[in-house]
RNA sequence: UGGCCUAUGGUGUAAUUGGUAACACAGCUGAUUUUGGUUCAGUCGUUCAAGGUUCGAGUCCUUGUAGGCCAACCA
């Protein structure tokens, strides 16, 4: 219902445009067509839901098909992968579908294209077929093998298949237009020999079908309506027309491919070479290292996968280069995280606080809030004692009015505890301060009711019961880029621009009520950000991993 | 020096198809707050350029300018 309201992106005008024409709703069918040779990015994710989102908005079906033409590149490990990874993102597709299924089909097409002349097996070197092709300026010339008869060019397509021949003897191409402007007219191959087993066929072809003789066919063959690709894809148009006029049945629906511009994301690259280069440089410890921008990568951060759907959502779909912000992200995940996790106290940089006037020995249990945006979440205890840890960066000995946390002489509130007053603190012999002194209020308690609890103090401070603290390793992820724009740059290289300080590991004092946690678990470490416990936890060692941090107006203050 | 695509605040996207340029993020003010979080209120700022058609142009036309894509037996 809502959803009239909202504004169409360009690919749903061409769609609401061809339902008032010749398609009806329930010709409408779509498809997301990954090539199983690498693990899926933040920039696939955009093609997920831009495809799955249209099936969603038109209760039309979408494909998930695996573009796994070309053996020497692909495996199943990518295959399951992605399958995980689209499932993860929330989608359901339609059929799972494999081009190598349609491998039979094609071949009988492709005899069928010879058969009418529209193709022909060349013979030379790819070093030859290149020159010949010419340049975008210079029109290409023919192969001298263009004009074979059509019972040599079964005869040697057959031999190809059966094996007969070494790599690179014979290609199939089709006969097309030597001298198009447009490159991919010039006639291109439709099928190389290569002696390799896939995946899914093992040996039984040696010919493979190139990209754009599969991809359009497929799309005819599962009877996609709208094949959506990348603005790269547009030339190839020309092409996966030319292909679907051979052989396009009047009675059947015919595939248009429509392209829209990749997303680029500020501070990230996704080329998977540039992907593949980070990880086998050990910059970053696998294709799901949390600070890759893949799926995997993202999963293991914390990301929830509502918050990659409303970013994409949010950034919708055009036609012209663009770089989105990474903050727009983070502001998704952060915006969905409010809303779900669990608040708790965890102490990053202790700071060692005696409470001077509280009973050695005693100690309480404190009720807290476990979040206060949603009241269903319930409350929990937290254990409270002489000896805390509060973060370093909240004391100072002196301070000036803009400094709401603790320095001498002054009042913070413990959140969920006490008003306490910093009376003094003791330093080691370089001047460090390593503990500080305090007193506390013992009838402000939060949530008692008397008056001194309901007194205003400027800060608030989370903080943890040394006595009763878990450990834990917090690890902290920044940018993996200190560039915007990593791989624009002419000049430089991305590796460049690598930051080298994306990791920072700490110990974490965290309070007990998390030594229950398991891994994917998300909790909010209070004023500190969005944490989530990585699947290196062990039941000896905890590990969280910090998604993101909270929105931080003191850190901006502090700048100035 | 060919062909094709694209140009709207700092960023990303809209604009009922020729009729008041708006939404989100980011920024900035302020209020609320036992998270310097959240929430709320306000604010800043936009049609690549020059002509033309029109009562009226972000939208149509012309010419520029800038950026991108195209010469893998990759997808």
């Amino acid at each position: 219902m809502e959803e009239t309201k909202k504004s169409l992106n360009f690919i749903e005008h061409i769609i609401e445009e061809d339902l008032g024409k010749d398609y009806s709703k329930s010709d409408l069918r779509f498809r997301f067509p990954p090539e199983p040779n690498g693990y899926l990015h933040i920039g696939h994710a955009s093609s997920i839901c831009l495809n799955f989102g249209l099936g969603l908005r038109y209760n039309a079906p979408v494909n998930l098909r695996f573009d796994d033409t070309n053996p020497a590149k692909e495996e199943k490990e990518y295959v399951d992968a992605i399958k995980r990874d689209v499932e993860w993102l929330g989608f359901q597709w339609d059929k799972e579908c494999y081009a190598s299924d349609y491998f039979q089909q094609l071949y009988d097409w492709a005899v069928l294209l010879i058969k009418d002349g529209k193709a022909y097996v060349d013979s030379q070197s790819s070093e030859e077929m290149a020159k010949q092709k010419g340049t975008p300026t210079e029109p290409g010339v023919e192969s001298p093998y263009r004009n074979r008869t059509v019972a040599e060019n079964l005869a040697l397509f057959e031999q190809m298949k059966n094996g007969d021949f070494e790599e690179g003897i014979h290609v199939l191409r089709a006969k097309i237009d030597m001298a198009s402007t447009n490159m991919l007219m010039r006639d291109p191959i439709m099928y190389r020999v290569i002696h390799r087993a896939h995946h899914r066929t093992n040996t039984d072809w040696c010919i493979y079908p190139m990209y754009d003789w599969t991809h359009g066919e497929s799309d005819y063959i599962e009877q996609v309506s709208h094949s959506l690709c990348t603005l790269e894809f547009l030339p190839h148009r020309e092409l996966y027309d030319w292909f679907l006029d051979q052989l396009v049945s009047k009675d059947k629906l015919r595939p248009k491919q429509r392209e829209f511009a990749r997303r680029n994301l500020s501070h990230t690259v996704v080329s998977k070479r540039k992907l593949l280069k980070l990880v086998e440089d050990g910059v970053v410890s696998g294709w799901d290292d949390p600070r890759m921008p893949t799926i995997s990568g993202m999963r293991r951060r914390g990301y929830p996968p509502e918050s990659i759907r409303n970013f994409v959502d949010t950034i919708g779909i055009a036609k012209r280069d663009n770089v989105v912000d990474v903050s727009l992200l983070e502001f998704h995940v952060r915006e969905h995280l409010n809303k779900v996790a669990p608040r708790v106290m965890a102490v990053l940089n202790p700071l060692k606080v005696v409470i001077t006037n509280y009973p050695e020995g005693e100690e309480e249990w404190l009720k807290a809030e476990n979040n206060p945006e949603d009241e269903s979440a319930g409350t929990r205890e937290v254990p409270f004692s002489r000896e805390i840890y509060i973060e370093q960066e909240d004391f100072k000995e002196e301070a000036n009015r803009k400094f709401f946390r603790l320095k001498l002489g002054g009042e913070v509130r413990l959140k969920n505890g006490y008003i306490i007053k910093a009376e003094s603190c003791t330093k080691d012999e370089n001047g460090n301060i390593v503990e500080v002194q305090c007193t506390y209020d013992p009838k402000s308690k939060s949530g008692s009711g008397t008056e001194e609890s309901l007194r205003k103090v400027k800060g608030t401070l989370h903080w943890v019961s040394i006595k009763h603290a878990e450990t834990a390793e917090i690890r902290l992820y920044d940018r993996l880029f200190t560039n915007e724009t990593p791989d624009a740059n002419k000049e430089k290289d991305f590796m460049e621009f690598v930051n080298r300080d994306s990791l920072q590991i700490v110990t974490g004092y965290l309070e007990p009520s998390l030594k229950n946690v398991t891994i994917g678990d998300q909790v909010q470490f209070q004023r500190l950000g969005y944490f989530n416990v990585d699947q290196d936890s062990t039941d000896e060692k905890l590990i969280f991993n910090r998604t993101v941090g909270l929105r931080d107006t003191w850190a901006k203050l502090k700048e100035k």
